[in-house]
DNA sequence: ATTAGCACTCTATAGTGGTGAGTGCTAACG
DNA sequence: CGTTAGCACTCACCACTATAGAGTGCTAAT
């Protein structure tokens, strides 16, 4: 363990590094803060601090710079959640709220709010709905033997599917589907309905088994295709910072946001933890990003998780500041999404 | 006007250039091509050019370099359509074809696809569906007031709006002014039921009006909406041309595309015009971005011209490639719209 | 009109020396 | 024994210089 003081000039190197950017000497730490030791001693500290693995330095006559260790340790231990809080508090309640009514449009708005509250790139998973969720389904005959099925779900989310069926179904049939799907819906899940349609049906209507065949599969399409949707909101922030500002390091992050696949992976494994998490540097196995760090949390509707979101930017970025916001964010949107669900929107 | 020579040199140097992106020079000249004389007189002819103001340098001793007229002239003048569209077809019949069957899905395959071929970033103005293509309109109630529009157009086209309503309807009296609409619907566009409702009604059913009244306004935010959305793929592309291997350009670049709308509106200037259109660097207004160059063109269902798609590279360009890429792509993209119009999809 | 030759210009690259920030070590101090 | 002052040392950074090479424009000869 690290006595006191060790502790202190630990934190306050790493906090003058995250203001400044530039590696902090001993002699600049004197100056700032008091620790009432000598630069001489501060060496020592610093070269102790180094031995241990929490700070490093680019070169010998170089002031140090923290390790992803060091990060670490500042995270876990240096930063008291109870103090900063209102810190920030009074800066994020100046920010316009959010008012999407569009469930797409909210999630964007999000990912730029995200973005300008914590100058790094906003990134958003998608809710994923459950089909317990499905309020309603609608069955559109386009040309030919083509239905569209539209999935709506209790949140206001309209998902549509294409099929082409075998035979042609006239719109009559189609709507008298419909409402016996909606009133079966009250009683459970599509899956129900399913097994339930499957023994009563037998053989005596063979369209309609075709026709639940083919919605539950496009249901089951949808829902996949709607939880890969991720939303990113302020991808030039990152620019703006030193850490990226040669030109192999923007292509990297370029590539890296356009392959959102990959970013979703990333974000998806932290869905199953509680509050806020932060991956440093190194930590991130699937970001083969050097130098990015990454404060993820999610949001809930209810008691369930329901999507992730977090911030992603340089190493170097102003943790404290950030995961207030992004607990702020998940916060926010877990409300939002509440009310949506519960009592609709608010305007 | 050139003579002949002259065309030919001015043709050889564009040429040079956009496959070397390095100044070409009067030595080069002589090397790689065979004009029959020497490299003094291609440096006179050259001299010629510079006067005219097709060519540049970028410093005294240096090669020579198109300037904007110069690549207008080449494209105006140099580049013939039919003799150079063979040297292409086969590399783009290689291509495997798109075939996504959600719109949205097509789009962004679509654009990829631009990006892929032309090794520039690719932009696709989504498709504007006019209103008198609903084929329906469904209304499902949410919790309290609130209800779910959905419009759905003769493509398969789903979009959505929530409103919310003054006072309480139940579904089935929802469901009632559905089937009316859809009725209705053959007969015309929803502007024109709207005005026969309104004679038809007068006071007798206020509930209706109402509900007319916001699906109306409702379809109109629903089309403005879609209208806006642009599709971008590839962006990284550009990154790897050398004109924009500097942190600045990066940056611009970077924050051009994130500004969606200004795309949009860049885009949509060229909608009227039939066939293939390019903006030659300076030739674009509205994007602030030096050494940029557009090929737009647009995709129709029958005669109507409903969206637009475009290239965005480097003024350095394979004008040739990129523009007869573009041609097909908005033929391949009417056919396959003129498919999901006419008879349904094609997998 | 074309060409060979040549002086000139300018970029790019490598090398050089000075400066300053910062360290690590040693010896002195309380 | 922890702390401190002093000092030699290291290394990135900057400005400056020298050199090589590519390409031009001009002039005089063909």
């Amino acid at each position: 363990m690290l006595d006191d003081r060790n502790k202190k000039v630990l934190q306050a190197v790493i906090d003058s590094y995250i203001a400044s950017g530039s590696p902090i000497g001993s002699t600049v730490l004197v100056k700032r803060f008091d620790f009432g030791v000598s630069s001489a001693t501060l060496r020592n500290i610093m070269a102790e601090l180094e031995e241990l693995g929490y700070l490093t330095h680019p070169h010998t006559s170089a002031g140090r710079i923290p390790t992803d260790l060091g990060y670490r340790y500042y995270i876990d231990s240096l930063i008291s959640m109870e103090n900063d809080a209102n810190e920030f508090g009074d800066q994020l309640r100046q920010v316009p709220p959010l008012h999407g009514d569009d469930l797409n449009d909210l999630m964007e708005e999000a990912s730029r709010f995200l973005a300008a509250l914590s100058h790094c790139t906003g990134v958003i998973v998608a809710p994923s709905e459950s089909e317990a969720n499905y309020k309603h389904i609608e069955f559109v005959r386009l040309r030919g033997r083509q239905v569209l099925i539209i999935f709506v779900t209790e949140t206001g989310l309209v998902q549509n599917k294409l099929i082409e069926l075998d035979e042609s179904v006239r719109q009559q049939e189609l709507n008298a589907f419909s409402s016996y799907l909606d009133e079966e819906l009250q009683k459970g899940t599509l899956t129900d309905i399913r097994g339930r349609l499957i023994k009563k049906l037998e053989e005596e209507k063979i369209v309609f088994m075709r026709l639940m065949e083919e919605t539950y599969r496009a249901s089951q399409e949808v829902r996949e295709r709607e939880s890969e949707k991720v939303y990113i909101g302020g991808a030039s922030q990152m620019m703006e910072s030193p850490e990226f500002a040669t030109v192999d390091k923007m292509k990297a992050l370029f590539k890296a946001f356009e392959d959102k696949y990959k970013l979703l992976k990333l974000l998806e494994r932290s869905t199953a933890a509680q509050g806020i998490k932060v991956f440093i540097g190194s930590e991130n196995p699937f970001f083969e990003m050097q130098g990015c760090s990454m404060v993820v949390g999610n949001y809930r509707v209810g008691t369930n998780v329901v999507g992730t979101l977090g911030v992603i930017g340089p190493t170097r970025m102003p943790y404290k500041q950030v995961i207030h916001v992004v607990d702020y964010t998940s916060k926010l949107l877990s409300k939002l999404l509440g009310e949506r669900f519960q009592r609709g929107i608010e305007r």
